[in-house]
RNA sequence: GGGCGGAUAGCUCAGUUGGGAGAGCACCGGCCUUACAAGCCGGGGGUCACAGGUUCAAGCCCUGUUCCGCCUACCA
């Protein structure tokens, strides 16, 4: 804690650097960040979506977590007992890859090592790298419950994983089964159909003949094919049942070119007559809708792939292949035998592995899969019925139609780092068991020669689990029972069905509850051009340089900022500077404040027993209630920007500006009781708005905090403001809001006359109302300061105006700025001139509203109220116009 | 093919029950006015994509059109 000689003194410019690290560093210690359980307290509770073990912080990372940490503090400062379970996932795939990486550096692969030695390296990478990106998350100010943090391969969570998948089994909802599904070459294992992208392309289309095995009238049957190699693997070929081009031939043979192998032409209801030829080639093998083919006709497959998706030996001559080359040699091999009939441009979209780009190839084996449909059901029930609620709420129809139309989930992987699956294949009579832990024998015939499945699971499948896994389910904790179910998961829409929808369906089905009441999407980081950002663009803006650079605050601030629900952020570097300036700008408004300090001793701040004496001061402490009231409704609605547009407004353009300038005068009074309301004012408004700013700027909030007098402990734990109904004053808005128009008058003739800001210049003022004259005689000093005025003369609306005067006509006030020869008074008349014009237009579009009998009769009584007041104020203000006018054309 | 979103100032975007078009940045002009030049003051700039409709009243609601994104799909 500052002593009180620094307290008051702060440097002229906020440096970042120290404070950020040393006060993570005193939450830490103080267990700022750990979960209570008091069940007096309402609950908040959240789980982090769990970045990858292998990632480094991306602007995706920093948006997302920003928003999390700006919603838990948030909570925590409102008296809820916070939760948020911080952790990582272990990223089978991808994790693989990159150690995989690593040992081809030294030469030599995975299958040198041996499964057991592989995850031993896997393990000690793991224990090495795999805490950066939670360091990252530090830097960013997360305020997660570190000693909370779960990785998907820990014991619990991997416990959880066998009892998920052992009850699914015994409930019938896991099978293993010879299916076709997406291979991906590379990575040589099984893909769920969701982890497999589409990107449309130009390719081409071919129509190959295949000849008839006993030709009559017809010598061969024309297909149409994208991928000409896989015919291969051809086991028939199939026409629409009443297709009469057909018809006759359904029943008969062809020969399947290249390889003279005898196919059959069979009729099937799927084909469509009006593509290609009508014709199509069935290879059930590499397709998934001639599997399906196959299954109805009960045709042979033949995979023509190996793990590589190179030529087997079903691919005769062609063995040995790569796919692509093998697809040149047997295009070149038809044209020379005559059977390529012609080639064509087609748009086709190829399925790409998710993790590595590599088109993947549909392919036969054996795998597990998660039986979908009954587990989908609920979890859509529940959207739909609003138990879960998705933010923005034009997501449900997508997750809807996902959830509608899902297939059952492929789970097997063919790689060695995840969660192994837990059955065994008795050696001996072929059983297959399913367990929680290792069985000794076989239970069917007792013999011990059990081998365990070498496929692990999905990543998806353990982090399904994950809001309910991190809490110690299985085991019944107190944790699962106090948060369960979590509050908010906040998240990025690109995973709602990959992550969200599963988690939906695993905690309905094992805990019977939702896993979250509401899902709060948020959308993609792009670049300033609105691309998305990628390495190889080149576009990538680094969060941790960034943070280095303007502070881990301004960055904060600016996603916030940017966080319009159902919008990408396009983000431009210049957007983080311009916020950073606003980080400055209330540490420079927090010492103005601090110098009055000291006049406080023990008044500090406003509270219902003392009450603000100036309007100023009723003004502002009224647009802070508002301001409060504003920020808390955005919070809750999760409108990150309109809660940071809203403080930024208020703060820079009504405190600063405004507020802390009206109030200069009061703070140097000679009256110590002025002095004292006038910082006791601007203490309050700064101490409520550093709290209202903390979770953005949790920071600078906090270091300033730490300056004011009167605080104790940390701001990260101090009440969140509340609305304070008696703040509410309608009156002193109106009066500053018309200072406002004065002062603004004037200001804009200085401009425009060139005259020098910091000389005094003389206003003669025509007061047209009595609140005018009370506004005259009650501001003086503010007009007198804030526009640089020397004396305020007053006349009646009756008096001779002087001459050579500028002005500044308003509803109900007439300001002359004599300034004898340095006014235009030609210009002078041709801008009251401009002004009368623009007003007579709006005067004329409210006579027509009023002459309307219509707009009487059905408009609300309020609003044909303010039409008659529009005409009253316009009215009276072209009256004085037109006075003006006339003198000045006398003078002109 | 199906679905979703967007089009508002030069740029990026707000505009939540339909009731006088806004912000930030950029730009132009003037200021080192004792919190802040990372600042202060002033200023210009918009047929709210287009065409209809509902309404006393439409940036906002309805219909259609154009353009731009994204998601999804087994026309080979």
């Amino acid at each position: 804690m500052p002593d009180e000689a620094s307290r008051n003194q702060l440097p002229k410019t906020y440096d970042f650097k120290d404070v950020e690290q040393r006060w993570y560093n005193e939450w830490l210690e103080n267990d700022l960040f750990k979960a209570t359980m008091d069940p007096g307290k309402p609950n908040f509770s959240m789980v982090i979506p769990p970045p990858n073990v292998t990632g480094v912080l991306h602007i995706g990372h920093a948006l997302n977590n920003t928003l999390q940490d700006i919603l838990v503090r948030y909570k925590r400062m409102d008296g809820y007992n916070t939760l948020w379970v911080p952790g990582t996932d272990h990223a089978g795939i991808a994790t693989q890859n990159v150690v995989e990486r690593q040992l081809a550096q030294e030469g030599l692969t995975r299958h040198q090592l041996g499964r057991e030695k592989f995850i031993e390296r896997v393990w000690e990478w793991k224990a090495k790298s795999g805490g950066r990106i939670i360091e990252q998350l530090k830097r960013l100010g997360c305020s997660c419950d570190w000693s909370r943090e779960r990785f998907t391969m820990d014991a619990g969570l991997s416990k959880a994983v066998r009892e998920v998948f052992v009850r699914l089994y015994e409930e019938g909802l896991i099978y293993r089964g010879d299916y076709i599904i997406n291979w991906c070459p590379r990575c040589h294992t099984a893909l769920a159909d969701i982890e497999v992208e589409h990107e449309q392309a130009e390719g081409s289309i071919w129509y190959i003949r295949y000849p008839l095995a006993d030709p009559d009238d017809k010598k061969f049957v024309t297909v149409a094919t994208t991928r000409p190699e896989t015919m291969l693997g051809d086991t028939a070929v199939a026409v629409h049942p009443d297709d009469p081009r057909y018809r006759d031939l359904i029943g008969k043979y062809l020969i399947l070119p290249l390889l003279n192998r005898r196919i059959p032409i069979i009729a099937d209801e799927h084909v469509d007559p009006e593509f290609g030829t009508g014709a199509v080639k069935v290879t059930p093998a590499h397709d998934f809708n001639d599997f399906e083919i196959s299954r109805r006709h009960d045709l042979p497959s033949i995979d023509i792939f190996d793990k590589n998706a190179v030529l087997n030996e079903n691919a005769g001559p062609y063995k040995g292949l790569d796919r692509y080359e093998a697809r040149r040699r047997i295009l070149e091999d038809l044209k020379t035998q005559g059977l390529l009939e012609k080639e064509e441009p087609h748009v086709l979209a190829a399925g790409e592995c998710y993790r590595c780009r590599t088109v993947v190839e549909p392919r036969l084996s054996k795998q597990w899969f998660v039986r979908i449909a009954p587990l989908a059901k609920p979890a859509l029930e529940a959207v739909k019925n609003r138990d879960t609620v998705l933010v923005p709420p034009s997501w449900e129809r997508t997750y809807e139609e996902w959830m509608t139309n899902i297939r059952d989930w492929c789970v097997s992987r063919q790689i060695w780092w995840g969660h192994r699956i837990p059955a065994w294949t008795c050696a001996h009579c072929g059983e297959l068991i399913v367990a929680r832990t290792t069985p000794r024998a076989c239970p069917k015939c007792g013999s011990t020669e059990l081998s365990q499945e070498t496929d692990v699971l999905d990543t998806w499948f353990s982090s399904a689990l994950w809001p309910f896994s991190t809490l110690g389910w299985p085991e019944d904790t107190p944790e699962l029972r106090f948060f369960y179910p979590t509050s908010v998961l906040i998240t990025s829409f690109d995973i709602l069905f990959f992550w969200v929808a599963r988690m939906m369906m695993m905690g309905l089905h094992f805990m019977h509850d939702v896993p979250f009441r509401y899902v709060y999407l948020h959308a993609l980081v792009r670049d300033a051009k609105g691309q998305k950002m990628s390495k190889s663009k080149g576009n990538v803006i680094d969060p941790l340089t960034i943070m280095e650079k303007y502070g881990t605050d301004a960055v904060r601030f600016t996603l916030a900022a940017f966080a319009a629900q159902g919008r990408d952020i396009k983000l431009a570097e210049e957007r983080i500077e311009g916020y950073r300036h606003f980080v400055n700008k209330i540490w420079n408004a927090a010492r103005l404040v601090l110098m009055y300090a000291p006049a406080l001793d023990d008044f500090m701040e406003i509270t219902r027993e003392k009450r603000p004496q100036t309007v100023a001061e009723r003004w502002i402490l009224s647009r802070l209630n508002q301001v409060v009231a504003t920020v808390r409704q955005a919070l809750d609605e999760f409108n990150f920007d309109m809660a940071a547009r809203e403080l930024y407004q208020f703060f820079w353009h009504e405190f600063c500006d405004w507020y802390l300038e009206l109030a200069k005068p009061e703070l140097n009074s000679e009256e110590p009781e002025r002095v004292k309301m006038a910082a006791a004012v601007a203490l309050t408004v700064l101490s409520k708005s550093l709290r209202l700013l903390h979770p953005f700027m949790p920071f600078v909030t906090e270091e300033l905090w730490h300056h004011l007098p009167g605080t104790s402990g940390h701001i990260m734990v101090a009440p969140f403001p509340k609305p304070f109904k008696d703040w509410e004053d309608k009156e002193a808005e109106e009066t500053i809001a018309n200072l406002m128009k004065v002062i603004g008058g004037i200001r804009n003739v200085r401009a425009e006359l060139g005259i020098h800001p910091g000389a005094r210049i003389d206003l003669v003022a025509v007061p047209h109302s009595e609140a005018a004259q009370r506004l005259l005689a009650s501001q003086g000093q503010a007009v007198r300061t804030l526009a640089r005025v020397g004396r305020i003369d007053l006349l009646t609306p009756e008096d001779r105006r002087p001459h050579g005067a500028a002005t500044v006509i308003l509803e109900d006030m007439e300001l002359l700025i004599p300034l004898e020869g340095l006014v235009d008074l030609g210009e002078e008349l041709r801008k009251i001139e401009r002004e009368e014009r623009k007003i007579l237009k709006e005067l004329d579009k409210v006579k027509k509203k009023l002459a309307n009998k219509n707009f009487l009769q059905k408009a609300p009584p309020e609003i044909v109220q303010k039409e008659e007041e529009k005409f009253r104020k316009f009215t009276a203000k072209l009256e004085k116009i037109g006075g003006r006018r006339e003198v000045l054309r006398h003078l002109a």
